[in-house]
DNA sequence: TTGTATGCGTTATCAC
DNA sequence: GTGATAACGCATACAA
């Protein structure tokens, strides 16, 4: 229980002095120094069991090898796959990750934002809302969105291909033989409802269809219900529904049980984001898979080269996406 | 893009020394300053966006205020509400979480123990299998286990009442007529497999049923398939499986649906944790809820605690658990 | 109540 | 190639 060994420590057992010893240790400047009395240090450090005191060496090197990590919340089944991904693209480089949760709540993130950066870390991972993501490459930190990024690119973004994956879905629906697609439309506010939703216009205008639009107050099924049944009073002759993701469209599969509507017999739905478990719903969902694991190490990685290079230009990294077909389509009804 | 500022920007722009505004920032000390230059202070730390450099404090004070969380993987769907348990809990005390992934590898939890050691976390929570636990404690830093104990008690830990749990279950299905009760169990080396198995063992006893025991090697879907396929050729017999978690319950759906065999109809199934989700498989997963939010929470108030008093007694707490009846379950078939 | 002095452990800069 | 020294920013024992 007492003390942990300092490199003094370590230069006394080695017989030499501790600045010899910090270059020894070092992979960066193990050069500098004669390689017997490296190997001694190191082996003097090893009997030891020294550990480097990473506060002394942030104080001294402004740099930690941690970075920060927000997500709305964790318990989206969305994240965990994004956030583990992240951990393991860090881990490669000796960085740890600091998490939290907004709760997309500006207020939060930004206490979290001043928290994270008093605590000396390198860099910012953020999987929140854009508005956020503009404050945070305001505080001079090195910062990376994850599906999620800014209308002006001015931030580096990994994210899902959201227009291919919304096209994939519209042309399969309309190989269906579907000509009345509606939208229930995630919030215009975060960049994945708003692309999604523009890819739909898009998709739909292309076909020569008629869009029709509805959009949730967030990504929950509750307010993919509420929108739902919105979207069908208003237009009941709709025989299938693209939801903005996968939660939302569990939200349609129960407001269609209220309207007495089955599917995919009588409407069919999709979804977005391929989440854990949404292949054992009943019906189970049509949706686009997005790498989820793949955009956190992706995040990561655009990450750490930033902050080898702060000053190089933003990348926007756009992965791939697969269209994944169930049950919840099926043919229309003639 | 300059320097953030120190207390000593603070103390100048306060017209007092650093040593002053270091005592009138921190709350702890703010009684021994005078209420106008304290008032003075904080005004100039607000007018400046000064945050306290924790590199320097953490040199300082010796603490971080940080908690390492090690989870064997965020994936599996029962972690992330105890994470955000976690941090939430944390939050309010002014602390953060360091999160790390050690996929049940006791080389990597080392690791990663190590690592977090060396950036002067202020204690641990672990997830983990117990004997990392034991090595954990070994190494002085306040430990709490969650969701996880080990045999001894002498690490503080929050667990569910996964006895209790047990007990519901085979009383439900001894209501629904069962006799022949099997019982899929997670792994012994894990403290949840262990006691839900010793739990299994007592209830049956205690209704004068035979136990039936087949051990899955993970708390995995894919390992409850192959264990419940051993169960049942060796045991057709068996008209009801208790699943040790619910993945494994989903492992017994897949098994039983390769055997021809029905759930409900010809054999019922229950899970245990009532993770998000099984309420809509198909069928809907008879199950044990337990608190898993709560677990996190409690957890981290435990470890606050610790640290607040590291040689108080090792507190045990177990959480209370509820029965969800759905339809995974029914009658024995006469 | 406030100021002065010192040290936490490390690494960068200089001198040898 | 190695040693001496200073500095990172903060908190505290001591002096005033």
């Amino acid at each position: 229980m007492n003390r942990p060994p300092t490199i003094k420590d370590v230069a006394e057992r080695a017989g030499v002095h501790a600045a010899t010893a910090s270059r020894a240790l070092n992979p960066a400047t193990r050069g500098m120094v004669n390689a017997r009395t490296a190997n001694r240090v190191a082996e003097a450090a090893r009997a030891l069991g020294y550990a480097p005191n990473s506060a002394a060496r942030s104080l001294r090197t402004r740099t930690s090898s941690v970075a920060g990590v927000l997500v709305p919340d964790l318990r989206n089944p969305v994240f965990p796959p994004i956030v583990r991904g992240i951990e393991d693209g860090l881990r490669d480089a000796g960085y740890m990750a600091l998490v939290g949760n907004t709760d997309g709540d500006p207020e939060r993130e930004r206490e979290l934002v001043t928290a994270m950066r008093g605590r000396q870390i390198d860099g910012f991972i953020l999987a929140t809302s854009s508005r956020s993501a503009a404050f945070a490459a305001d505080v001079a930190v090195p910062t990376v969105l994850v599906n999620r990024r800014t209308d002006n690119g001015g931030i580096p973004s990994v994210t899902a291909d959201n227009a291919a994956g919304i096209h994939l879905l519209v042309r399969h629906l309309a190989e269906l033989g579907h000509t009345r697609l509606g939208h229930v439309a995630g919030p215009r506010e975060l960049s994945t409802g708003w692309e999604r939703y523009r890819a739909y216009l898009d998709a739909t205008a292309s076909a020569g269809l008629e869009p029709v639009v509805e959009f949730a107050d967030a990504f929950t099924e509750t307010a993919g219900h509420a929108a739902t049944l919105r979207l069908l009073s208003a237009h009941p002759e709709l025989t299938a529904v693209l939801a903005g993701n996968d939660l939302i469209a569990l939200g349609c599969y129960s407001a269609l049980a209220d309207l007495g509507r089955t599917v995919p017999g009588d409407v069919s739905v999709t979804g977005f984001n391929d989440m854990p478990f949404v292949d054992r719903q009943r019906p189970s969902l049509t949706t686009v898979r997005i790498p989820h694991y793949d955009l956190g190490r992706e995040a990561a990685r655009l990450l750490l080269e930033r902050i080898a290079a702060p000053d190089s230009p933003a990348k926007r990294v756009v992965l791939p996406v697969e269209l994944v077909s169930r049950d919840s389509t099926a043919p229309v009804k003639s």
